[in-house]
DNA sequence: TCGTTATTTGCAACGCTATTGCATTTTAAT
DNA sequence: ATTAAAATGCAATAGCGTTGCAAATAACGA
């Protein structure tokens, strides 16, 4: 699992430090999408603000993360798929749970296609689904 | 229309003054959705920045205007259908232009239903595409 | 293993968005 | 016109995110 994590940073041209592996620890270990804030509180070392912003945006630039749209705040979450520098492709639906507040990619769920008007080009989808998840409703 | 608006804010048992008049008019003639800076800038008198804050907070509660997720801050549109303080009903899908900025409410495009996972209950559903509107891609 | 260079980090400062408390002004209704 | 309730403007504050710069660190070759 260390390995992984060294491996993911080397497969991307980045150089391995303490803050880059352990924001990536935190998203490999956590299934839901993190916010700069879940991050700060939750890191086993104290890195600065700044410097867990630069990683953020190092990954997404990477295509290691991606942003989750939210009605509040920026998240992130793992690209799952083979997302590069120049490509991301992310059709899947986004989950956000009113009851625990926590948001996650329905990796299985693609967005349906929409038919836009004359003269429209779509170049990138975001479906945020809120609601209440599997834990907070009870059943199943 | 001077009227309408006045009309407006009474059946949302709201008191006329100046700014409300204003950023309800700037809705009501613009097609797209607004963000609070595009309305500090753009009403024919100044109000203070936090005034339009409260006016757009009054709004959102008694279901004149819905917010409108987009990738960078909030923006805000009106509700065509007949949104009240408790019932709000949006199912249709925001378009934002990547090249002239413009955000908009396609409300004939309504959002297609998605079968969530066992367990998972919909409450509200957020649908952005981002791309090229017809005015940009030159076609239509 | 050491030394060098390019990269990354932490700090301080800053800008922008949004909210709150309070005194003053304005609305609406008598 | 008077009055009570509501809305506004101002000042202060908090949170999110970025930038510049000096110090620390990673990666690489000798």
């Amino acid at each position: 699992m260390e390995h992984t994590i060294i491996d993911t940073l080397r497969e991307h041209n980045l150089r391995s430090t303490v803050c880059r592996e352990e924001v990536l620890e935190a998203f490999m270990t956590r299934a839901t999408a993190l916010s700069h804030g879940d991050l700060e509180g939750n890191l086993k070392e104290r890195f600065d603000r700044v410097t867990i912003y630069r990683t953020l945006k190092t990954f997404l630039e990477k295509g290691i993360i991606h942003k989750v749209l939210d009605d509040e705040g920026a998240r992130y979450a793992l690209c799952r798929e083979s997302c590069t520098e120049d490509v991301h492709h992310h059709d899947h639906v986004h989950f956000k749970c009113n009851e625990c507040g926590q948001t996650n990619c329905l990796e299985n769920l693609h967005v349906p296609s929409v038919q836009l008007p004359n003269g429209y080009r779509a170049q990138e989808t975001n479906l945020l689904i809120q609601g209440l998840c599997a834990d907070c409703t009870g059943s199943q």
